[in-house]
DNA sequence: TATTGTTATACTCTATAACTATA
DNA sequence: TATAGTTATAGAGTATAACAATA
């Protein structure tokens, strides 16, 4: 077990703590100030997640995309609803199997996505708190905590 | 894999675009991950969020809570008004300002944060994922991340 | 029978605007 | 007038359950 310190509680929590804190603390001010950006868009988080998700170069089935986004098929359907009615994505039928609707990202879609990820570069607060070597080593952590704890499953 | 749009001078952008694109991982697996562990006591996540900003010895009255969780007065009211149905915190007058309602946890509040912590501190993912020394590196990195980007100003 | 996507429903989160009661 | 908190309202995200079309 870990070492019960000097006082009283335990002392190893508190770091392990505080590193809970801070990786709160920067996630819920990425959350606000990725919502900021995107809402200049015109688009949601959920909205701009997904258009991530999806692949410029190939018609990506709804099921899919549930699944990047890890998260159940009816909230997508809302989701792409509202991409689609501001014209970012298309449904299409897929003619293989005519149960699948895939979608293709508009020319509007592509030209945002790179406006979003040109904001995002420069204004995420990691990338403008921190000199080239601590992004780099941010990196390196990031990775090999993505690596490790692949995905959490969602729903169901 | 493919890099679409690489007009010229863009190499740089790869980099911070994958740190961009591994926050966000990193975020959404905490993200979900959260929200099952909370949900295995019964609340929410902006419930657990405002329970943490909550002080065990001190009243801390409602619009201080808005601003340390950066939202709307109005949206304090009804995430109190449910933390306070499940008995995890208490309205209470302050008898200097008749206008202030203060939050004061209750024991099982304070009981249900305490489990709260003991298992984002076990199964929350950067923590499982790195070994003493990276965690000790990452919590260094997002304290100057923390300190650097203050607070994103969400509503007004 | 199993799967893909939608619809119906319900709950939560969130902000804006209008309201109250204090100050 | 200004501030603390509530209420009313609206839109979005989310999952569950029931459904249609297809496999």
């Amino acid at each position: 077990m870990k070492a019960p310190a000097q006082h009283g509680s335990a002392a190893w929590l508190d770091e392990e703590a505080e590193l809970i804190q801070l990786l709160f603390d920067v996630l819920g001010t990425m959350k606000h100030r990725f919502h900021a950006i995107v809402s200049d868009f015109g688009i949601t988080p959920p909205m701009a997640h997904a258009l991530r998700q999806l692949d410029p170069g190939r018609a990506v089935p709804m099921r899919d995309l549930a699944l990047g986004l890890h998260c159940d098929a009816s909230t997508v359907t809302g989701i792409v609803d509202r991409l689609e009615a501001v014209g970012l994505v298309q449904r299409r039928p897929d003619p293989v199997d005519r149960r699948v609707k895939a979608l293709v990202v508009t020319k509007a879609g592509l030209v945002l996505r790179g406006q979003l990820v040109e904001r995002l570069v420069h204004e995420a607060p990691p990338v403008a708190a921190l000199d080239h070597d601590e992004r780099r080593h941010l990196r390196a952590l990031l990775a090999k905590i993505v690596a490790t704890a692949g995905g959490g499953s969602p729903a169901r």
